[in-house]
DNA sequence: CCTAATATTGGGAACGCTCCCAGATGTTTT
DNA sequence: AAAACATCTGGGAGCGTTCCCAATATTAGG
């Protein structure tokens, strides 16, 4: 069916050689002739040669992949996080192979499983807003094999974690608000499984205690991030008897589609409505009005998880370092506040 | 350094059986007697084993891992595509690996060199703006490892192919430009080099002929799809003495960026001159004004491409079929023209 | 020209797994 | 009760490499 790849023992037959001299010259080691050495290199050149990584793999135990899972891909938040990261791998010496899982728990525990099977040095991973359960991801520990979380992370397990100060970011962002003269901040948190919706609401509700302004539960909804829900919230949080005169929305595309709907609504942003995200999506400066957003140093997640991968992989398991890298955020200024 | 990984053998051992009947067991082969199955199974639980996908890889000469190279992912255009034909592929159990090329030669040849030593089962690739040799894609033929091009394709190879009528949707954008009474309509075309340029190009000149209007080679600008060149350019197409009433972008990018540029000159879209793009981008939706733009099946595209790899892979090499999709593209009006 | 180095090459185990071929044990048939 | 199966298990080769160690070839020193 398929055919016949190239080794090095059909190079090493055909120059009547042994394939450990073969070998030898194509790993680069020393103490073959010069003759042989080019002879050996023509001819794998002109067999198109390529070896063959997984008997690499096999005999090294160390495959130069390392995997990367993200609960999703829509909004141009973790392709950007994932370009850096690969960046930075690449520039290291490491493949990356990544898989989404697709803000399902299921999905998540079976693309660790194909990781472990493929044989990654390590792993980067944002967990789902489904995750409690972390065994499959204990596992790694057990393996002896590094694993980093960035932005959505896993308190219960000791290792090395990139994320920003979701707190303080929202504080900033409500406290700005309240500033302006916002009077009834509503904020449309994620779900309560994520520390990074708990954080962020609590940076919030800080805010409001901070500028002696009531926390009105009613004016706080916790969903699950399915933008296609935003409507029903917005439809919900306009039609109270006292409405909201501000959004606090837990990212960008929720505070996006918000706007979308708010606008097809007939009110004016930010004159009836002031909305905030957080993120700083791509999207946030063309949308009109542009967005006023939490800025994340998005690249620099990637990167220095990245980083601290590589490093975890080159360390032994025996000093395996758990540092937590907590990035600054920004507050972004723009239209729609 | 690395802990120890458990293997069949592991298992064997402390089962008092024989690595082959653990193989047996975990492949689920027949002939295996209950109670040793259920043994074999329980520990391999409890070792938390997983099976090396290398050493099956390499008895098997097969990875179930298919490869896709994308030239850039800055925009939202290839990760949707990524995303779709991702999807495709683990529906049909393969796993994906990617890497972007950075629309740069050198990184294309690379990246293929380790898909090949990796020995993934076939590769999905939208070539760079730079790519002119095609000998790093011919090895895949050669090694008898499928190769499906999608959107940016290269025209030697017969190999399978997805891309969409560029020509047709190029001239009903402009051809609506001029029904829509536009008198001088530039185009920001893309390199010469990739197909898709040209036949866009080809597309607005064959409207502008059908239309008895005259090609002003002046209004042409072919530039390498850099987005931070088109200020440049737009700079010029305003300074000219007889400037554009309408400009007809390669891309989406191109003329959201041309958008805003114009927007900050103090210019009115679309009363002083109107802009289409090419895609239907995710962000052409949400600019002010919102883009025209020539919508493409984009999920489609990246699903398609799967479909026919995973249909190649499946094919003895001697009855590989070399079809062309061409998908149809749709012109969306919305407020730039 | 012979010995001692040194330079170059070959042999073979090992990595973790699958799969074919044989044994070993048990069961049914006549 | 012997022959003929069926069921279950073990042994071993092989996938493409690397790497250690031994073998051979080459060269230098005396």
């Amino acid at each position: 069916m398929k055919k016949h790849q190239v080794t090095i023992i059909d190079i090493a037959k055909e120059l009547n050689l042994s394939k450990s001299t073969v070998s030898r010259v194509l790993t680069g080691h020393a103490n073959v002739s010069i003759k042989t050495r080019e002879a050996v290199l023509e001819l794998a050149e002109k067999l198109d040669y390529q070896k063959n990584m997984l008997a690499i793999g096999l005999i090294s135990k160390k495959t130069n992949t390392i995997g990367i899972i993200v609960p999703e891909f829509s909004s141009s938040y973790f392709p950007q996080i994932v370009i850096a990261a690969q960046e930075v791998a690449t520039q290291a010496g490491y493949n990356t192979v990544f898989s989404q899982s697709n803000e399902t728990y299921e999905t998540e525990v079976a693309n660790t499983k194909v990781m472990l099977a493929n044989q990654v040095d390590g792993i980067l991973i944002s967990i789902t807003r489904e995750t409690r359960n972390y065994d499959h991801l204990k596992v790694f520990e057990r393996k002896g094999i590094p694993i980093v979380f960035f932005n959505r992370v896993c308190d219960e397990m000791k290792v090395p974690k990139v994320i920003v100060d979701d707190f303080e970011g929202a504080f900033n962002a409500v406290d700005y608000l309240i500033k302006s003269g916002r009077k009834r901040i509503a904020h449309l948190a994620g779900p309560a499984s994520l520390k990074i919706s708990a954080n962020r609401l609590e940076g919030y509700k800080s805010a409001l205690r901070k500028n002696n302004m009531v926390i009105d539960e009613e004016l706080i909804i916790s969903y699950n991030l399915e933008v296609s829900k935003v409507k029903i919230y917005i439809n919900h949080l306009l039609s109270l008897e006292n409405p909201p005169d501000a959004i606090f929305a837990v990212n960008d595309p929720t505070a996006i589609e918000a706007i979308q709907i708010i606008k097809k609504k007939g009110l004016r942003i930010p004159e009836d409505i002031a909305i905030i995200g957080f993120s700083n999506d791509y999207a946030s400066d063309l949308i009109a009005p542009s967005l006023t957003t939490v800025a994340q140093p998005i690249s620099e997640i990637g990167s220095t998880a990245a980083q601290l991968l590589i490093e975890q992989i080159n360390r032994d398991v025996s000093d395996w370092k758990a540092v937590t890298k907590v990035l600054k955020t920004e507050l972004i200024i723009r239209n729609s506040s």
